[in-house]
DNA sequence: TACATTTAGGACAAAATCGAACAAAAATAG
DNA sequence: CTATTTTTGTTCGATTTTGTCCTAAATGTA
């Protein structure tokens, strides 16, 4: 890989991270560590980024441009990070994952760490983090738009996804209500439920206000994932009830 | 093979690509590395690409209007513009409409007039044109990215294009032989191929400069489509030998 | 604090790339 | 056809880039 384009990828990497390491960078662009270390130290010259022990920061305007706390509280951004975090910890080398629509999925690829895998989405915005990084071998799920959750949806993503095996499955979801994972969209619902069901291991994204609202759609029943995956500012009374039926990871 | 289309294949590279090695060229081409070097030579001083160390990156930006005339002319953006406006020109009410990938169905959104509409793609940058735009339908086709292009190839997008019926096909191609039409790319080209036979009105997009080449692979028959379009710098010996067999739109 | 672990960067070696000079081949002119 | 010009290929030393090794500094941990 030419110096250019790693130093391209290098600034990509901060324009959707903030703070890389040098072991992500290495990890992703398959160099020497000293190699990485003499690209941000020529990118540090030019201005682009800020060294800091073990890799760099960008200093653009937009990073510090950053939402408020008032607004990712309202967002629940930390606790998706948290999520998307714990979630990115059981990818392991060479899976075939699905990944479906939200931002705790979105955010699954600032946490993932392996050389290889191939992700499969009907995300739009996942795809395209995805989308430039050689890791990965990207499939996209093909039929409709859907403009209110950026997903493709429709027959022809049923059809696709029929045929799709995945090791690993993440959905996440509006509303989890006693044994009922629910989606306000039905299109969507029976997409997730048809990757669910050729899933080897289902996972459930859902931060802590997601539990215990009224059902919509319902398309899955709690008792067949592998695991609910959440935040730690779940009601504990909540959690030992799913406890009981189901693995919670937090 | 001739300097002009060394040089003209190394454009093309680059406005996929944004930067390229000299050893992709190398094995492109079949020429030794000198001889691309002074191409990269000749075309960084044309101001047409910035050489780097081991390769060159383009300096195009083809979306923003800083290009020179010089490099806008080598690039054919006019060109291309042009024939998107023809091409959109067709483009009627409730149509169903295949757009391949390419710069040139890129632009198409610049002047396609209809307030309702179907768009079927298999091109990541063309999908991401239409997509907030509410007077289309929006279809993507389904399947694995390919990062070159970036557009989505292999089987999973060819059985759903075998599937899917459309109006009209737009397919840029990157060489016009005799009665060839040829792409680069195999993958890229059995595609086509079934999204052409799927087509009621069947045209290919082509500037001039993609005439009268050798040919790859090739995956249609001239005689088949309904017509070329193309611009005006078109050679009149090239377009009346076409203009036996189909229709040229210029 | 002391100790282990991780990260940084200098120095040198290895590998890749560059480009000048010349030879070979191809195109063009006469 | 031959001579001339242009283009491409080859060789080889210079330059640039990258990797390896090793020590120092920073960080983490008991």
């Amino acid at each position: 890989m030419l110096r250019d384009e790693r130093h391209q990828r290098i600034i990509d990497m901060l324009d959707s991270n903030r703070i890389v390491s040098v072991s992500e960078i290495k990890a992703n662009l398959q160099v020497t560590d000293m190699t990485i270390r003499r690209d941000l130290k020529a990118l540090e010259e030019k201005g682009l980024l800020t060294r800091v022990h073990g890799g760099a920061k960008g200093n653009k305007e937009y990073y510090s441009q950053e939402l408020s706390h008032g607004e990712k509280q309202q967002m629940n951004i930390d606790e998706k990070r948290y999520i998307a975090q714990l979630a990115a910890a059981r990818i392991e080398e060479n899976d075939t994952v699905f990944l479906g629509p939200g931002t705790t999925n979105e955010f699954i690829y600032d946490y993932i760490n392996v050389s290889q895998a191939r992700i499969v989405t009907n995300s739009i915005p996942v795809f395209l983090r995805f989308m430039n990084d050689p890791r990965f071998e990207l499939l996209i799920v093909g039929g409709r738009y859907r403009e209110k959750t950026n997903a493709i949806v429709g027959t022809f993503a049923n059809e696709m996804l029929q045929q799709i095996k995945v090791n690993k499955a993440f959905i996440g979801t509006n509303r989890i209500h006693e044994h009922h994972i629910t989606n306000l969209n039905e299109e969507e619902g029976v997409l997730q439920k048809i990757i669910l069901e050729n899933a080897s291991e289902k996972y459930i994204l859902a931060d802590h206000t997601k539990f215990a609202q009224e059902a919509f759609y319902i398309f899955y029943d709690v008792r067949n994932v592998d695991a609910i995956i959440t935040d730690q500012l779940i009601d504990p009374e909540i959690k030992a009830f799913y406890e009981k039926i189901t693995t919670v990871i937090n």
